[in-house]
RNA sequence: GGCCCCGUAGCGCAGUUGGUUAGCGCGCCGCCCUGUCACGGCGGAGGUCGCGGGUUCAAGUCCCGUCGGGGUCGCCA
């Protein structure tokens, strides 16, 4: 080692010793005479004194020093109580230069940390400097962590740590794949994982029966601060069990990884179906950090001769203190709606005097108006929001309303952590949901994936009423933040062909799609289910960083560039040729492409 | 793909109603400084105002287009 001690390990008792660091120089002072030195290396920062001005003078910030010098407690009332190692320094008496540095780009100084603000391109574009600053690093070492608290839950519990292709067959979990085209086939893809599912189950079928991967996986899609084209999932995957086996094993490790945090989760984690979850949150994966559920009026309003309020659903949020919002407020919260995709979003103030106000009150009889507080749960100088229409797109406005009014009414508690399973998911949904036409039967689309299981009670009817059918699944939800998802899958031969065809899909495209987990099936596929942990979500909420960039080593910006290596980038002709991209497809087959799931 | 916001020095930002030499902080360069710790003092360099077009006597500022970034809805577990 070119170095005796970590810079941040020195203390008192070290005084006295001479010492050799290593490190870079976090920020100078010079006195002419006397030069101060803040050494940083991996594990902090130490003062080195150097007064020897020739020495000293031509430093600049991050050149990179080996010192050798005599450990001292600092003069009296020089102590720097903002050090871990501020009771101390190092007196020089050599220093050598390892390397120089150019101007950075951006300060990455230890002093400046938690208040600089760097454009994220900029950051990007340099990471590794970006990688100096304490938060950033910091991010990383936790994930670090969090890899290593997973593996040692999943240890104990004797599960296998397998890797799986990442140039494989594209799985069907209905994104986009990255494509890699295959130099030996012309006109053949490989596709990129969307995630390891399908090899996590014939593993089940291999008879490992407890696997996990810390898995990269690849969707095409768009981005958004919680999403990037390739992103990490813990995979786990156990034969011979049932939903509550899967569901204590994760506990298990969310309890391991929130300890890092230095949080402690109470078992067991509440569980909410699936339907409570819509109809008191609007939302599949609601924030417990708050209450403030959605209030059912449909049976209310049963009657009104408010023509908006004559659907199929009416519902309402309160909005604590909501009655003293200015009415430009008022506007911007249509717009807010709009946006959504909604009309509009109907109000009523309740003033002090218990008086209702706004445009929507007029249009209520006396009855209406005069019930209304009670039926909202809505105290003096609140407003309600309310939402009519069909059930679905009412309750996901009102369930978006919520987490807005929860914000601006300062709700919820930042330091909280809530988690809830939503449990008993649809198994089917309809294609096409979004439409207002009807659709007839037989267009039915997974919700989680074609391979999981209907909960025991709708395994053998599922088909006489695919809306209503349970998944035999689980999702895990932190403060309104999926973290993970998973099912028991179906292992047996029949029910699967059961659920395509309910699906449509046929036997042909079945067999083409994925035809080698079907054969595998064929040969005892073992009871099995499992679970998928979205690991940068996860480290971002961990860390309490603001986008999962800022938990991946090396990210990529907008539309899938990467700011550093400036991927992707076009390639030579001879790539070209020799990669086949250009090759001709072989005459296209009668029975045609199948049409997107 | 739709909508919203942003783009001015290496970094972060200001720039009035369109007006003559585009500023501030940090950083950078030089000199000075023997107890600082976001050290300090003096001096200095550094700008295709994202790009293209238009309006105007005059554009960083107004208009159109375009590129890049961020957010959001669609999409995506």
């Amino acid at each position: 080692m070119l170095r005796t001690h970590p810079a941040g390990s020195l203390r008192t008792e070290h005084a006295g010793q001479t010492v050799t660091l290593t490190g870079w120089v976090d920020r100078r002072r010079d006195h002419g005479g006397v030069a101060f030195i803040d050494l940083r290396d991996a594990s902090g920062i130490a003062q080195v004194v150097i007064r020897d001005e020739a020495v000293a003078h031509p430093l600049r910030a991050e050149f990179v020093l080996q010192v050798t010098g005599t450990v001292n407690a600092r003069p009296d009332g020089n102590e720097n109580t903002n050090l871990p190692t501020g009771a101390i320094e190092v007196v020089a008496e050599t220093v050598v230069v390892l390397n120089e540095s150019a101007p950075l780009p951006f300060q990455v100084s230890t002093a400046l940390d938690g208040t600089e603000q760097i454009g994220e391109e900029a950051r990007l574009r340099h990471r590794y400097l970006d990688l100096r600053r304490p938060a950033p690093a910091s991010a990383l070492r936790m994930r670090a962590k969090a890899n290593a608290a997973a593996r040692r839950v999943l240890d104990r519990h004797e599960f296998v740590e397998i890797e799986t292709p990442t140039l494989t067959r594209s799985t069907p979990e209905g994104a986009r794949d990255f494509l890699v085209p295959a130099r030996l086939a012309p006109g053949s893809w490989y596709a990129l994982p969307q995630s390891p599912q399908l090899f996590k189950q014939l593993l089940m079928v291999s008879g490992m029966e407890r696997y996990y991967q810390i898995a990269r996986c690849y969707r095409d899609e768009d981005f958004r601060a919680d999403r990037q084209p390739e992103f990490t999932q813990l995979d786990v995957e156990m034969s011979f069990v049932e939903q509550d086996d899967v569901i204590e094993v994760a506990e298990e490790i969310l309890v391991e990884l929130w300890r890092l945090g230095g949080h402690e989760i109470s078992l067991p984690i509440p569980r909410m179906t699936f339907k409570d979850a819509m109809e008191r949150y609007g939302s599949d994966k609601p924030d417990l950090r708050f209450g403030l559920e959605l209030v059912d009026l449909t049976a209310y309003f049963a009657d009104t001769t408010f023509r908006v309020f004559q659907a199929p659903y009416v519902g309402a949020i309160r909005f604590p203190g909501g009655a003293a919002t200015p009415r430009r407020g008022f506007d911007a919260w249509q717009e807010w709606a709009k946006q959504r995709g909604a009309r509009g979003l109907a109000y009523v103030t309740f003033g002090e005097d218990g008086e209702l106000g706004g445009p929507v009150a007029k249009n209520l009889s006396d009855a209406e108006r005069s019930g209304l507080a009670a039926a909202t749960g809505a105290e003096p100088g609140d407003a309600v929001f309310f939402a009519a229409g069909r059930a679905s797109d009412s309750r996901a406005l009102l369930g978006a309303a919520r987490l807005e009014v929860g914000r601006k009414a300062g709700l919820i508690d930042e330091s909280a952590w809530a988690f809830v399973w939503v449990v008993d998911a649809p198994l089917f949904k309809p294609t096409g949901e979004d439409d207002d036409v009807a659709v007839g039967e037989g267009a039915w689309t997974a919700v989680h994936h074609a391979f999981t299981s209907p909960t025991p009670e709708w395994i053998d009817t599922f088909e006489e009423n695919p809306g209503e059918a349970l998944a035999y699944a689980y999702d895990i939800v932190c403060n309104g933040n999926e973290i993970g998802g998973g099912s028991i899958r179906i292992h047996r031969r029949d029910v699967q062909e059961r659920v395509f065809r309910t699906m449509g899909i046929g036997e042909a495209e079945a067999q083409e799609k994925f035809g080698f987990l079907l054969d595998a099936f064929k040969f005892g596929a073992p009871p099995h289910g499992g679970i998928a942990f979205g690991w940068d979500r996860i480290l971002m909420l961990l860390t309490g960083s603001e986008s999962i960039r800022d938990v991946i080593a090396f990210p990529k910006s907008g539309g899938g560039y990467d700011p550093l290596t400036q991927a992707p980038a076009p390639i030579t002709a001879q790539q070209r040729k020799e990669a086949g991209v250009d090759a001709k497809p072989a005459a296209p087959k009668a029975e045609a492409a199948p049409a997107e799931a």
